[in-house]
DNA sequence: GTCTATATTGTGATAGAC
DNA sequence: GTCTATCACAATATAGAC
């Protein structure tokens, strides 16, 4: 009397799935798509190699179910934090908060996503079509039209230097981004264990925005 | 007659070597460790697979060797421009001009690095002490103690807000390496061909150690 | 040094019982 | 839905001729 319903047994999103998602979720992760195993993805999930296929049918399908998964907690954020009608000054530090707070808690997302881009280039129209409904074009313009008018603003009263959206973009990821990206070599250099390199980013946390926005003076 | 010195046969570093070491980087760069087959090395290296095994002895060693040549043409540069005597604002300008500069001409180099770090990270140690012939502790300390009393002295005068060495480094690294790891989705969110990315770089090159130093000020 | 041919494993995927 | 057993093939590595 487990299922309690009368809805047939198949349902969808079974515990079942939700914890080989979870599983392939963390192996894909540490591994890479290329490196993980089915086996060790099966171990981690308490099942055996057969029910993977049952539910995703292949390796490659669970691996895009993975990484659309892990893109979706990351990119959506980011375009409803820059496109909503806060003033620049609270976007900056919206986001600065944002990644911050979400990569502190999952460090090595930016790594395996840097990684996953740049094998399969070629799928990320698609992932992107996937993730936000929209066509790449329509998703840039509906964050770019609303942080070109702020930017030209704050140009034309002399508060910032003439930059485009595009690259103020940019450079504000970068800065929240690349250093748990490269975190392997950042805490080698710097000597840092996993509890050094928390204390880093938290440094981070109180400086970035201020950097970010300073930059931006002309 | 085409080896015209009497050197026994099998000198080190011979033309078939370096060939098979080029095959590999391009191979390794844009599939990942994990993800090359040394069938496609040996293809592009027009050799047979067996002649890697000859040189290389397994797939693993050859790609420790790639790794550690990709990453000796991108961190050595990096610390030789901090630690020398130079002012911290030609520092900015030399690093990012580098930075640009090379990665324009591997641009997939970022991803490739990036991704193997992150499966290897308990290899970082050993490659730093490779590639630097220092212990980590060592390399960084050649760095940030010249950095440290550059940054106290601007700091002193009111020319600069209070940053450690360390965000510093960072703050420049990021913004110069991150545009690269992640391009496959820049190009996918501002529609950017090849050489679209290109003239997105090109404008960084112009703007980008500017909008560091003026985010240093205070 | 370089090749062809082969050994040997690892791994994704399926068949079929329960 | 979940398991055991097995297939089919891909991929690294080696043996041995030239």
């Amino acid at each position: 009397m487990v299922n309690s319903t009368d809805r047939p047994p198949a349902d969808r999103d079974s515990a079942t799935e939700q914890r080989i998602l979870d599983a392939a979720h963390r192996v894909f992760v540490r591994r890479g798509t290329a490196g993980a195993r089915t086996q060790e993805i099966a171990d981690e999930a308490g099942v055996n190699k057969a029910l993977l296929h049952y539910y995703f049918r292949s390796k490659e399908r669970l691996a895009l179910a993975v990484f659309q998964r892990a893109a979706r907690g990351i990119f959506p954020p980011l375009a409803a934090l820059l496109s909503s009608p806060q003033a620049l000054e609270d976007k900056v530090r919206g986001v600065v908060a944002f990644y911050l707070d979400v990569l502190a808690r999952n460090p090595f997302l930016p790594g395996y996503l840097i990684c996953e881009m740049n094998h399969f280039p070629e799928r990320m129209p698609e992932l992107v079509r996937e993730i936000t409904g929209m066509t790449p074009r329509e998703a840039s313009m509906r964050v770019l039209s609303v942080l070109r008018p702020q930017i030209a603003e704050r140009v034309a009263t002399g508060e910032m230097r003439p930059m485009t959206a595009e690259q103020f973009v940019v450079n504000l990821v970068s800065l929240c981004i690349f250093p748990f990206a490269a975190r392997p070599m950042v805490c080698t250099i710097l000597g840092l264990d996993a509890k050094g390199f928390s204390a880093f980013i938290e440094t981070r946390r109180g400086e970035l925005a201020d950097f970010v926005l300073a930059g931006l003076r002309p």
